[in-house]
DNA sequence: CGAGTGACCGCAA
DNA sequence: ATTGCGGCCACTC
């Protein structure tokens, strides 16, 4: 691991990996940079990181939009259903199914 | 350099 | 069942 990285050049990574269609969730890129309990972390990267990343498809353990997107919620749920990401009251319908796991 | 903030998560009352 | 609180680590000002 290259423990060398910041653990936003990590999180951008595995955000980067993120096919469209697909969603992932704060907790398991956290997870899966090596830090599961900074959740809040893989937030503060979203909005201090690379802009280019798609963090509309970023959402909370329930498969709920974030409270702080730029635009608010309905600009988040507007792109992800643009990708084929169905969502219903700003929340993902078939989240599970949407559910995207990048792997280092 | 120091302190505050944050798009979260989990548990407790 | 719902609401409130704390904790955790990293980034920015």
């Amino acid at each position: 691991m290259d423990v060398n990285k910041s653990f936003r050049l990590r999180v951008e990574e595995l955000m980067a990996q993120v096919p469209g269609g697909r969603v992932t969730t704060y907790g398991d890129l956290a997870g899966l940079a090596g830090q599961a309990s900074a959740s809040r972390i893989v937030g503060g990267i979203a909005h201090y990181g690379n802009p280019d990343l798609p963090w509309h498809r970023l959402v909370n353990r329930f498969g709920g939009l974030a409270n702080g997107f730029p635009g608010g919620r309905e600009a988040q749920a507007q792109l992800l259903a643009q990708e084929g990401v169905a969502c219903t009251n700003y929340i993902i319908d078939d989240f599970e199914e949407c559910r995207w796991i990048p792997s280092l």
